[in-house]
DNA sequence: TAACAATAATTGGTGTTACAAATAAATTAG
DNA sequence: CTAATTTATTTGTAACACCAATTATTGTTA
């Protein structure tokens, strides 16, 4: 493989690059949580939640990569604003069902999906083959962090640094 | 512009790449608070203190786009670490400069930087067309989200989200 | 079946982050 | 020289994140 003049060069506006999403990621979550009046990790409950009719806690937990304890709280605070309901499993019950209510499901249809309207208002506009070429440079990136197989999971979280 | 015939697919597997990416990113910071000992908020103000030999407090404040109060009780906590040294400005006495002491120092030295480290495990063998391929998808994309002027600013936040 | 272990969600407690309001001290402006 | 501004701080509130311990239910096995 030939050497590159410049490859340090690359891999620094690469960097430069990899910071200024997380900025623009940023910004626009910002932007959701003035919107929703919620804070980033009970509108990630919310999303998480939305995607089934009904979850357990302990699998909310799972999802959210937290600890069960943490998401409790996360829930008391959601049941005070009567977004989400609290229900007990007939089948089990020690397991504890969580589901939207009707503000929660409306809240979810009108709060801004972040990297959805990042790349809705952005990538519209754009032609062709330069959404192939991001979508290569993309596919390629996550190859080399080993990511392929991982799951494409949902992030709302607030333990995302870069250093 | 020709129509490609699957553009939301395309859009839709960026999109995925994205959360990988951020998925890899939190892993990598993670890791990162394991070996450091280290909170990322706390991590994050060394390194931004490290960039200059010493900087005052409410300026630490504006490049971590924090309100003061928040990074004097991270400075706190830092200080009773012993990892960095507040000292009163001789000039203007309001001004408390703060600078790292001889541990924050090796500490910054041997702590990983994720996004450095991210691409340096993987960059480093991968030949150099697919490197090109990925800063320009990359650049795309940040142009893409209008942030090409946007300072590449040091990430650590807690408010990281997408939804 | 009865004792034991495992699971599910919760409570109580600790530490960190994040901000708003108010304060004290020093500098600058009129 | 007084008034306004700047700088860092204290105080108070709320949310997040986890650990340890608890209660209730289910599962296992002796």
């Amino acid at each position: 493989m030939t050497k590159l003049p410049d490859r340090n060069k690359i891999v620094a506006e690469t960097i430069d690059d990899l910071r200024r999403i997380f900025q623009a990621v940023t910004d626009f979550s910002r932007q959701a949580e003035r919107i929703t009046g919620l804070t980033g990790s009970q509108l990630w409950a919310v999303k998480v939640i939305a995607e089934s009719k009904s979850i357990k806690v302990s699998d909310l937990a799972k999802r959210m990569y937290l600890h069960p304890t943490t998401v409790v709280g996360i829930l008391d605070r959601l049941e005070a604003q009567e977004l989400v309901q609290r229900s007990r499993s007939k089948t089990d019950r020690r397991v504890v069902d969580v589901a939207l209510t009707a503000s929660g499901e409306k809240l979810v249809a009108t709060s801004p999906d972040v990297a959805q309207g990042m790349l809705v208002t952005g990538l519209e506009k754009i032609t062709d083959d330069k959404l192939v070429r991001i979508h290569e440079g993309m596919a390629e990136f996550v190859k080399i962090l080993g990511m392929e197989e991982a799951p494409p999971r949902l992030i709302l979280s607030n333990e995302v640094n870069i250093a």
